[in-house]
RNA sequence: GCCGAUGUGGCGAAAUGGUAAACGCAGCAGACUUAAAAUCUGCCGGAGAGCAAUCUCCUUGCCGGUUCGAGUCCGGCCAUCGGCACCA
């Protein structure tokens, strides 16, 4: 072949070959307990990627910079004497199949099938030592039969209000609630909300997946309707989803974000009676200090009082203000929230503090899913009502006294309270704790907790999805038996949207009909279903009877630590909405004892974005997007993993450089030459500096500090540092004039985590010339060599002189030397002496094996 | 507006409070070659002094502090990127 000339090491031949090989001895095949070649004795380590959304434009470059991490975390524990679960698999319902499957006309299930082939392909060529036996496929009925099951678990649940744990609902019917109060307490319940409706995807979108009013998913409008929907109550688990943050290794900053998302405030509810109605109205409220400086009282357009408390000659007014509000998308909203806007309904409330009319006013500031959807107004103490009352005239009173010098309109910091009658002269957070108690005594209110988080949206209107395991019969909905499980969708020719809130499944009539009398759930499973849990499944994915066994949830997902899985790798973008809900779906499992750990991931890392070249994020219509198909085929899938890594580090977003491949590209290309030449004819044989000898002690150290760097960066997830070190080793070999066959033998397997193949390709071609000093097997299977410490220790190290701080000499001196020996050499020194300008000596630092600094 | 991350050569970057710029890319020079590519060797932050080896001063976004010594620790500011955003 005439391309041999242009590759300066044959990687397109043996790449192929050595993934045949692995595959064919099955080397990364992972015993589970039980099995007849588990091996007890050794310790476990679960490595886990973000499973992809096997789209039709296949692998990206993002996509291999986390798999590389994990696959040389990987190799590299089970060099180090770990059984490594490493396993991969496809996160394959979801809108865009179902959108290409209407726009070609094919059935999801096609086009998802062949989408899963390439990635499959692409990630074989990358040589990854995944367990390929573990594969899982969301949308394969027996896997979504557990997710089914699973739903069941929530459906058939509620939490306890003393323990905070999820129980069966079984318990409550034993004390005989009734059923809508049992229905009323169930993790999976059906809710009649105004919820986002997208009219372009004829879907119904969590709040997560709504971005400024618009779908996450193709940026389509975003109208709030009420209907009828699946709810999951993760708002019960909300305090647990903060506080079991706290015993994972995770980055903080993603600890913050969820800690954000939900929203945790401490504050009060404070119930004011509405004059002239006997009606109560309760708010929320963070300041309860501040009560007395309430003016008015603002409700959500949407809170359901407002119709009954507004007088006659407001009702006009309010009625179209509450129509303008309702037409508005979420968009239009947020972006005319620059100017408040609201109207006076004619009714006043009555502060129960000071006993105060306050009139009632309605605004769009205000949101109907936050707290109660009413606040108390202290425009004194308050940006958005100290706003609001400049815009409508209302009054502003002070009852915060803020630090020297600083104006109190407006003043929202702690301060000290004025003109509050038993608060006076209290600080801002003894005063909230008085006011809280005095609200409890008079049964008036009480501290509460209030979380930003809303309970999760669970149905969509879409065809590929997990339909639920619902049927409804006399307006109730009941679960179908565990032996009906899996619910297959049904087959349908059309399964485009209806137009109408009514999901395409209505169309399938026969499927529909579940008995005479009963027909079944129309809706299906939102997209994240699947991947609440498929990291349960990889532990046991072939198990028909359960959705893990027991024995391989314990192995896999225990060690004593929060979480299960040891290592998780994948992009930011799923920092709030994937890890909260699968902590969520664990939460609720390791309540009922189906899992024996509370937290699914112990250790979290975040790979940053790759960008283009241009440093613009990749993009089609940028044109800079990198196929890492066309790299492999030019550099070979070795280069392009270990230039993934040597990027810089793995958590940084960083630009992609074609060059920095060929750099790599090059680096492997020296290994190889260190090993191999080309004879006469121009074929690649053993190289004549490779010779069985004891290598000289500077090259052993160079070895030595290579393991062990390499050891402690990969546990650091330092790559890129971890390969700086095997380009020095390669360049002190390369400039070796004998090259010793140990010395090459052990450093092709600390290469192997990183360039397997062409480790594998060497020590085979080394292991024909030197059986004794390369691997017998696999390289991927032999042990990770252990680094001499006495290798690394030198007889002499060099001493740096300072003067006042500033380097003004260098010495070499014997390792063990006396700290005043070196006093000595560095005070004797021309130069020291020199810069010391015969001042007398103020202080001496030795720094033993590092530094003198003389001060002077 | 709030929260978070990041600022070091021409570029990607490295540096337990102890020689700033390891390793790589690009560039320059040399060797090999008829030539080119590939490969190998050397140089490669800035200013100044010297024929030269070499030497001096400056340099980690900006200002200040702690320290014998700060890229690293502390305080303040600026810029870029990311997230949240009328959450009472």
């Amino acid at each position: 072949m005439s391309s041999d000339q242009r590759r300066p090491f044959p990687f397109d031949e043996f790449e192929p070959k050595w993934q045949d090989q692995w595959e064919g001895a099955q080397a990364f095949r992972t015993p589970n307990p039980g099995d007849a070649d588990f091996d007890a004795s050794k310790p476990k380590y679960y490595v886990l990627d973000m499973f992809p959304y096997p789209s039709g434009q296949g692998l990206h470059v993002g996509h291999p910079e986390g798999y590389t991490a994990t696959d040389i975390i990987g190799r590299f524990k089970k060099m180090s004497g770990f059984n490594v679960l490493h396993p991969m698999g496809w996160d394959a319902f979801g809108l865009p199949a179902e959108q290409y499957a209407i726009k070609t006309g094919q059935h999801p299930r096609k086009t998802t099938e062949k989408n899963i082939e390439g990635f499959r392909g692409q990630l074989k060529r990358l040589g990854f030592a995944y367990d390929w036996s573990r594969e899982v496929n969301t949308t394969d009925p027996g896997y979504f039969k557990w997710t089914q099951w699973i739903f069941l678990k929530l459906y058939n649940s509620y939490v306890d209000e003393v323990t905070g744990k999820a129980r069966p609902v079984s318990e409550l019917e034993a004390k005989g609630m009734s059923r809508e109060e049992i229905d009323a307490r169930r993790l999976a319940y059906v809710s009649e909300a105004p919820v986002n409706w997208c009219p372009e995807l004829g879907t119904v979108l969590a709040n997560e997946e709504v971005v400024d009013g618009k779908s996450e998913v193709g940026g389509f409008a975003v109208e709030r309707r009420p209907m009828r929907q699946w709810m999951l109550r993760i708002t019960a688990y909300a305090q647990r989803l903060i506080d079991e943050l706290d015993g994972l290794d995770w980055p903080e900053s993603i600890r913050l974000l969820q800690r954000n998302w939900i929203g945790r405030s401490e504050g009060a509810h404070v119930t004011f009676k509405i004059a002239d109605f006997e009606r109560e109205v309760t708010v929320f409220t963070t300041r309860p200090d501040t009560l007395f400086g309430a003016t008015y009282m603002v409700l959500a357009p949407e809170h359901t009082l407002v119709s009954e408390i507004t007088t006659a000659e407001q009702r006009g007014e309010v009625e179209v203000y509450q129509r303008t509000v309702m037409s508005k998308s979420d968009l239009e909203r947020t972006e005319l929230a620059k100017e408040k806007s609201g109207v006076f309904t004619g009714a006043y409330a009555i502060n129960p503090v000071n006993g105060e009319r306050i009139p009632i006013w309605i605004a769009d500031y205000v949101l109907m899913g936050y707290g109660t959807g009413a606040i108390m107004a202290v425009p004194g103490h308050d940006e958005r009502d100290f706003e609001f009352a400049q815009v409508f005239g209302l009054p502003v009173k002070q009852v915060v006294q803020p630090p020297e010098g600083v104006k109190w309109q407006g003043f929202t910091d702690d301060g000290v309270a004025v003109n509050s009658g038993f608060l006076d002269g209290l600080s801002t957070a003894e005063a909230k704790v008085q006011m809280a108690d005095w609200l409890e005594e008079k049964g008036v209110g009480r501290g509460t907790v209030n979380y930003k988080l809303r309970d999760w949206l669970f149905s969509r209107q879409r065809y590929w999805g997990e339909p639920f395991p619902i049927v409804w019969e006399d307006g109730s909905h009941r679960a179908v038996a565990d032996s009906e499980l899996p619910v297959v969708p049904p087959e349908m020719e059309d399964f485009k949207p209806t137009g109408t809130p009514e999901p395409p499944l209505s169309k399938a009539t026969d499927w529909v009909r579940y008995s005479e009398t009963a027909r079944r759930e129309l809706n299906t499973m939102p997209q994240w279903a699947g991947s609440c849990w498929y990291y349960l499944r990889y532990c046991d994915a072939a198990n028909t009877e359960r959705f893990v066994s027991e024995e391989a949830e314990r192995y896999w997902m225990g060690g004593g630590k929060p979480g299960g899985v040891d290592l998780y790798v994948g992009g930011t973008e799923h920092a709030v909405l994937h890890l909260l809900y699968a902590r969520f779906w664990h939460k609720v499992l390791f309540d009922l004892g189906f899992v024996s750990t509370p937290e699914p991931f112990q250790r979290l890392v975040n790979q940053g974005l790759i960008m283009g070249e241009d440093g613009q994020k990749m993009s089609k219509s940028r044109g800079n997007v990198v196929n890492p198909d066309d790299v492999v085929a030019e550099y070979g899938a070795d280069s392009l993993r270990l230039y993934e890594m040597f990027m810089g580090p793995l958590e940084q977003v960083k630009p992609w450089s074609m060059k920095g491949v060929e750099g790599v590209h090059r680096f492997l290309a020296r290994v190889w030459r260190v090993v191999m030449e080309q004879d006469q004819a121009g074929e690649w044989v053993i190289s004549s500096q490779l010779q069985d000898v004891a290598p000289e002690k500077k090259l052993t150290k160079v070895l030595h500090e290579t393991i062990k760097k390499c050891g402690e960066d990969i546990e650091k997830l330092s790559f890129n540092t971890a390969i700086s070190q095997m380009m020095i080793l390669t360049n002190a070999l390369t400039q070796s004039e004998v090259r010793p066959a140990s010395v090459v033998g052990i450093f092709l397997r600390v290469l192997s985590p990183f360039a397997p193949h062409v480790a594998e390709e060497l020590n085979a071609l080394l292991r024909g010339v030197f059986p004794e000093k390369a691997a017998a097997g696999f390289v991927a299977d032999s042990a990770w060599p252990v680094f001499d410490p006495a290798a690394l220790v030198e007889d002499e190290v060099e001493i740096v002189f300072q003067v006042n701080g500033k380097l003004r000499d260098k010495a070499v001196v014997p390792v063990g030397a006396a700290k005043e020996e070196v006093e000595k050499i560095a005070l004797a020194s021309a130069r020291v002496q020199e810069f010391m300008e015969g001042k007398p000596v103020k202080k001496i630092i030795v720094v033993p094996g590092k530094l003198v600094n003389v001060v002077v």
